[in-house]
DNA sequence: ACCCCTTTGAAGGCG
DNA sequence: CGCCTTCAAAGGGGT
């Protein structure tokens, strides 16, 4: 808990696990590289309440998710108390904390039913851990197929998908096998926010395109205080637990590349024009000034091409030494403090 | 159909 | 060890 962080944990959250101030966790577990196995009945369980005890039973054994994309099964996750909703000190101060999911918005994106990645193949489900999940349990939604029970797809030799995503594979593969094989990474503590508070960003602004959305998520995300950070921490942990438990020898290399393309825009863009994309030139995120807690999102968007410097709206003026190296160069070159909300192609940690 | 954008965090690789 | 890169989700927009 206190001092260095493992080395799989360096870039544990700000605050996050390995970190001094990081608050303890109700079980002592030593954190996200830890080699705690806990039952797999409890790893689900995303709450204050998921060491101390099991999951309501009539939440039963953990519904096994599937991603409507791939139709490969995920680990379940249990939703949070309060039947996907959140409590309100996670709403930021511009969302109403009586936010329900909007009608027709799928379940499977807004009420946090399975942010676990859709990679989990069926095969590795049907002949995973014994016990760990039961097809026929489960809170999906009755009128639309919770995509932990949809079909999996096309029929997989067992074991199949991680086979093949070490070993070469059948050279014959198509790339739509390749791509439903693909065991997808677990996770973070800020995807599974994300994937939970979308909807309700998505309902109170009216944005849509995800860009935008999950600038908004970024800044609740920053608003939110350690303990409930650290609630999203745990549930990462949890997930990358079950994940590596499904997949031993799964390896985030595995998906380096496999979607053909390399990512080449993010070197690029850190050279120069990072901020300035088209997306950025429409609707532009602007941050609130430092020691402004709220903001609207109905004028969060300037036309032009700014953004505050990041490190400066998260840690402020006073705490420089906690920037990044490109914030803290951009302060020096000028001296006017909102500059920087003005005019920001500046690189962010990435 | 596919890629981009945008966010944070995790992980792998390289020098 | 520090830095860089990629990939997780999402879905509108662009090509």
């Amino acid at each position: 808990m206190v001092g260095k962080p493992p080395v799989q944990d360096r870039n544990a959250g700000p605050f996050g696990y390995g970190m001094p101030s990081y608050p303890p966790y109700s079980n002592g577990s030593p954190g996200l590289g830890s080699k705690f196995q806990p039952p797999l009945a409890g790893l689900m369980m995303y709450n204050n309440d998921h060491f101390a005890q099991p999951p309501p039973a009539h939440m039963g054994i953990p519904p096994v998710h599937i991603d409507p994309k791939s139709g490969l099964p995920r680990p379940p996750v249990y939703p949070y108390p309060g039947s996907g909703q959140f409590p309100p000190s996670l709403y930021g101060p511009d969302i109403p904390v009586q936010w329900q999911r909007p009608p027709g918005y799928p379940i499977t994106s807004g009420a946090f039913s399975g942010p676990y990645p859709p990679s989990l193949s069926s095969s590795s489900f049907r002949f995973g851990p014994p016990g760990l999940f039961h097809p026929h349990h489960g809170l999906h939604h009755p009128g639309m197929p919770h995509p932990a029970l949809m079909s999996p797809g096309p029929k997989q030799e067992p074991q199949d998908n991680h086979r093949n995503m070490h070993d070469q594979g059948p050279p014959e593969e198509t790339a739509a096998q390749k791509k439903k094989n693909h065991i997808k990474k677990p996770l973070n503590a800020f995807m599974l926010f994300m994937k939970e508070q979308r909807a309700k960003v998505v309902a109170e602004c009216t944005l849509k395109e995800s860009a935008a959305i999950n600038q908004i998520l970024g800044r609740k995300w920053h608003a939110l205080d350690r303990s409930e950070q650290a609630k999203y921490y745990e549930m990462a942990r949890k997930e990358k637990e079950l994940h590596l438990q499904l997949y031993p020898g799964w390896s985030a290399r595995d998906n380096y590349a496999v979607h053909t393309k390399k990512k080449r825009k993010k070197k690029d863009i850190h050279g120069g024009e990072k901020g300035c994309s088209p997306i950025s030139h429409k609707m532009k995120l602007m941050w609130p000034k430092d020691g402004q807690e709220s903001y609207s999102p109905q004028d969060m968007w300037v036309s032009d091409c700014s953004s505050a410097k990041k490190c400066r709206a998260r840690y402020g003026v006073e705490q420089q030494n906690q920037w990044c190296k490109p914030c803290r160069s951009s302060l020096e070159q000028t001296s006017d403090p909102t500059a920087d909300i003005k005019q920001s192609n500046s690189p962010e940690v990435q």
